[in-house]
DNA sequence: CGAGTGATTGACTTAGATCAATGACCGTGG
DNA sequence: CCACGGTCATTGATCTAAGTCAATCACTCG
């Protein structure tokens, strides 16, 4: 679930396979497409065909409310699938666009649904994967409770600090952060600043570690 | 789903039905438990049992950080499934407390996972549940993109509009709905009033009605 | 009847949004 | 090879909307 990802790790040892969900046969059988920057894969209202995975490159999934105004759902990347509930309902409930160029494999309904049918361990597999995301999402709502920024950025520390309790690896940029926890990032420049001054943390290229914890 | 009681409502005529899922065997295998207010339900780090089921009263998912805070990453009512994703992990991974005296019913995993392995129907079922979930999940956090109080509540409105596209009913209280919106009771409170001085909503009790949109 | 809670409004403060500017870096095309 | 456009990172100044604290009223429940 890499489009999270500052997702709560998944469990080891579980029987979830987190990059091979699909046997190979289903997984062939997907119909693989290329989108330049800015195409659109389906849009609010259509007739769902199944669901996408994302093989490379990136795609943001949008929605407009009345008044026009975009927002982002969710920005899928390599090895998410999107449209999952379009399994189950026969129209696409948002937009879906290519924030860069993009490689995408189509899964039909019929085609997923049958191997469901066929391998429960598959469609375990997938409710795995959809469970996970109930959680994440969970946590990132949770943390859109906190509102100062720097326990954000703290609860955010403390959430994704690797096994050594006190290192965190940024997935991204500091900008995609800032979106990710609801700052702007200015916002997220000035807190991280302040905490490395206080000697809170400490900054090492694509890593934050955790100094001394509040 | 009426934990999230101003969800994307659910297609009309699918294969998922809400109240149902699960066969009425299966439901009376489920493990009846009564909790008074304040009991805990399961911890964080316990060993999974299974899933539960709200049969009345409300449970709280919390989660503490390391400096102890507590926050809530779910509210749940009757009908509402909790821990779904302890079907595939061994460990639950927040804790659950009765925020009122409650029942739920817990089916334990391996008939829950049997069930699934031989219904497909059910299995379907429940992807769709999650599925759902998900969607609402992404939707109350795209909310939270938004910051201004007033263009939220706009966005709130847009989206719960019923048929007729101009009245919401409110599912619970003004200051539960502040907390799902992650305003403070004042601050709604002040944008619906100033909202409805200008003339562009409408109140009567436990309804909105949109006049004039913007 | 008092305790508890929701609804509401007021006053005050502040943290974060917004606008703005700058430097570093990177790839690209002429 | 270098200039140019684009993006990230960073910092400054300003402003305002929302948080916080506080008080009141209405209502319900035991």
């Amino acid at each position: 679930m890499s489009a999270e990802p500052y997702a709560v790790s998944a469990e080891k040892g579980s029987s979830m396979d987190e990059t091979d969900w699909l046997s190979a046969n289903v997984r062939a059988a997907g119909i693989e497409r290329s989108l330049e920057r800015g195409q659109v894969l389906f849009r609010s209202g259509q007739r769902t065909v199944g669901l996408y995975e994302i093989v490379s490159g990136r795609i943001r999934l949008v929605r407009f409310d009345r008044s026009g105004r975009e927002s982002v759902l969710h920005r899928a990347e390599a090895g998410d699938t999107i449209a999952e509930a379009s399994l189950f309902s026969s129209t696409y409930k948002c937009d879906a666009i290519a924030a860069t160029e993009a490689r995408v494999r189509l899964y039909p309904k019929a085609v997923i649904l049958a191997e469901f049918d066929r391998k429960p361990k598959t469609a375990r597999a997938f409710m795995a994967r959809l469970a996970q995301q109930v959680m994440n999402l969970r946590t990132r709502l949770e943390q859109r409770n906190i509102h100062s920024a720097r326990d954000r950025v703290r609860h955010f520390l403390a959430l994704n600090a690797g096994v050594d309790g006190r290192t965190v690896a940024l997935g991204g940029t500091l900008k995609e952060l800032a979106a990710d926890l609801g700052l702007t990032h200015e916002a997220l420049y000035r807190t991280v600043a302040r905490m490395e001054a206080d000697g809170e943390i400490k900054r090492l290229d694509g890593t934050i570690k955790l100094v001394r914890s509040v």
